[in-house]
RNA sequence: GGCUAUGUAGCUCAGCUGGUUAGAGCACACGACUCAUAAUCGUGGUGUCGGCGGUUCAAGUCCGCCCAUAGCCA
């Protein structure tokens, strides 16, 4: 079977700017055409803008730009150097408005026209200017479409008409012999749940007087196609301009969103069963990115998350891992700043990022800095890194993105505490077992090769950046099946940068985004009764035994006496403190600090040297007055 | 109204064709360790597996009804 593997991401309304659900599913795709790269699949990604249509035109004259100035600044300025910054690896970039799509979209149309199937018919009904079609009346809540601002309005027109309810026997045959065609599998049965009904014949045309911002029908240069037939083309145009088309075609796999389900799994089979081309292989469902509360992300919610603002804040990394790990293919999933923010602190830095610097360091501390002899392929950790790539195939496959990333992970648990069990620090202090060291270290630094190589579709900077540190270059999923392939005798770097810095989230800005008419951080005096403060007399204070930085002190509060951990060890001696009266937040919810219990917490201020100044009253008060 | 999904620990999710005391990660608590990015490793859950009923020797897993959520169709 030849690896052959092409991919389409949908291409882009270009109508406004990216959004994090456009950035989900390039990266979604990404991950898969990286993926297919390193199993040795010829790899052709595509996505796009699609530009096109009254909606566009609008927007055009609003933006008081001629269309194809308005959609080349939407494209090139807004999509394509968005998706450049976060690596989506297309190798080609198709524009709808370009003369490469015009001149394929009207040979097809040609062949669709001299096969029979298109029609010339009067049409009259309602019609929406927002969703750029015809509505029936029951379509309409409150006489509007849902999601329109204005209501439909009546209009009569004459348009061609595709005869896709011709196909429709014929389609349903072919989604029953193809039942892996759509996936998941709940969006198949949708389909065919539609194709129960008639499903009309498809208007494919728009007369140029209303609608001038379109691809001429080659036999009626009345009449501009319909963004449908348009649009849907380009995952083929791209192909047959390059050259392409035969060799990637029949390995089609179309990523899209669950929202344009019906013109990919309806009209694009029965149009291209009419021109008498190939199915696609394979149409990949997605769902989409929620607000982190579950609702729907907009803007007018004002909890809409901003994909280049992760992107700078945690890194293309991070953003791409995060994306792919806590999302469900096909399921509307929760997603913001805390998810990224969480991953990136446990999965990558914790885990992985610091599995890289212990072995580093004790590579270079007990080994010379050179990769040691190869161990065998025999023990746990070995049988375990080189059927990794098994399993992370087969989650690939079912497209259950976030199981094969948490295989890898588990694996990565694997190797640090495969060091903590057979500490290789112990090993390091008797000479005679530096040949067991060495094996140890070994399978560690083969493990992690193992594990780099099968995140690099989800890592794609850092994957590599992982192995370099370790003297190591690219290997490809197969090299991933054989244990042993780091070379021996490599000398790795002196000096690597931390991997994965750790970063905390604005979680108060979080909140602030998700309750846009808050206040702005101002509370009220009830949120502020609610704390109580008290003086409080210190009567003991000592040095907190395992940490250097926290004193534990006991204060007197009037009618009992606390402890209290706080941190200003570095600031204050223990002594210094002792007789001091100090305010108190004595309803703080009790905390351990480093094994000790704190039952509170003491006000300090900081100069502009960073120094802590812990705050007394001004004038003598017994320990337990309230303050306010 | 019809249809299709989903509903499992605080959160995100695994649980194949029904079969031992229902699992993982995160978060939290405690302990161990020091090679490491205050990292790692170990231990710790009384979860009505949405509810009710049914089939079965046995149901999270099958069937029926109901509830909630999402979506599609009308």
């Amino acid at each position: 079977m030849s690896k052959v593997f092409y991919e389409t991401a949908a291409i882009d309304y270009a109508n406004a700017a990216p959004h994090i659900g456009h950035v989900y599913e390039k990266i979604i795709c990404d991950f898969l055409a990286r993926f297919h790269r390193l199993d040795g699949y010829e790899t052709n990604f595509v996505t796009g803008t699609d530009e096109h249509g009254e909606k566009i035109a609008r927007a055009a004259k609003n933006a008081g730009q001629e269309p194809q100035a308005f959609v080349d600044y939407v494209s090139e300025q807004l999509f394509q150097p968005a998706y450049q910054r976060l690596l989506i690896s297309y190798d080609d970039y198709i524009r709808t408005s370009s003369e490469r799509h015009k001149r394929y979209v009207q040979e097809i149309l040609r062949k669709v026209y001299e096969a029979g199937d298109i029609y010339y018919a009067e049409y009259e009904g309602l019609y929406s200017v927002g969703s750029e079609r015809f509505v029936t009346e029951k379509e309409l809540v409150n006489g509007v479409l849902p999601g329109d601002s204005e209501p439909p309005i009546l209009r009569k027109e004459a348009n061609y008409f595709f005869r896709m309810e011709k196909y429709r026997p014929w389609l349903i045959e072919y989604l029953s012999e193809h039942p892996d065609l759509i996936q998941p599998q709940a969006y198949r049965n949708e389909v065919l749940e539609m194709l129960k009904e008639p499903i009309g014949d498809l208007s494919i045309s728009r007369p140029k007087d209303r609608v001038p911002w379109g691809i001429p029908i080659p036999w009626d240069e009345n009449h501009v196609t319909y963004v449908w037939f348009d649009a849907l083309l380009a995952y083929a145009s791209s192909l047959e301009s390059r050259g392409l088309f035969e060799k990637f075609w029949p390995h089609a796999w179309h990523v899209i969103g669950k929202d344009i389900l019906k013109p990919h799994a309806i009209f694009w089979p029965t149009m291209l069963k009419s021109a008498g081309l190939p199915i696609y292989k394979r149409l990949v469902v997605h769902g989409h990115i929620l607000a982190m509360d579950g609702r729907k992300m907009g803007k007018s919610l004002g909890n809409a998350v901003d994909p280049l603002a992760l992107l700078d804040k945690y890194g293309v990394d991070a953003l791409h891992y995060a994306l792919l790990r806590d999302t469900t293919l096909g399921s509307d999933s929760p997603f913001g700043e805390e998810v990224v923010a969480q991953r990136l602190n446990s999965d990558l830095a914790n885990d992985l990022g610091n599995l890289l610097s212990r072995v580093r360091t004790m590579l270079l501390k007990y080994c010379g800095g050179v990769i040691p002899a190869p161990s065998s392929p025999d023990s746990e950790v070995a049988r375990a890194g080189v059927a990794l790539a098994g399993k992370v195939r087969k989650e690939v496959d079912a497209l259950r993105i976030h199981l094969a990333l948490e295989e890898v992970l588990q694996y990565v648990r694997g190797l640090n505490k495969f060091i903590n069990d057979v500490k290789p620090w112990e090993l390091a202090r008797d000479p005679g077992r530096q040949k067991e060291l060495e094996s140890a270290l070994y399978t560690v630094v083969e493990g992690l090769r193992i594990a780099s190589v099968l995140l690099e579709p989800a890592l794609p900077t850092k994957a590599k950046e992982l192995r370099a540190a370790l003297g190591l270059g690219d290997y490809t999923l197969e090299q991933t099946e054989t244990w042993g392939l780091s070379p021996a005798g490599t000398r790795i770097p002196e000096e690597a940068p931390i991997l994965f810095p750790k970063l905390e989230a604005r979680t108060e800005n979080a909140q602030a985004k998700t309750e846009p008419q808050s206040s702005n951080a101002l509370i009220g005096i009830d949120d502020f009764a609610k704390v109580d403060f008290r003086v409080a007399e210190v009567l003991k204070a000592e040095k907190h035994p395992k940490a250097d930085k926290l004193l534990i002190l006991t204060l007197n509060v009037g009618d009992h006496t606390r402890q209290v951990v706080s941190g200003i060890a570095q600031y204050y001696t223990p002594e210094s403190l002792v007789g001091k009266k100090l305010v108190l937040v004595a309803n703080l919810k009790p905390a351990v600090l480093r094994g000790v219990e704190s039952q509170g917490m003491i006000l300090a201020g900081e100069d502009a040297q960073g120094r802590i100044v812990v705050i007394t009253p001004e004038q003598d008060l017994p320990p337990g007055a309230k303050v306010r």
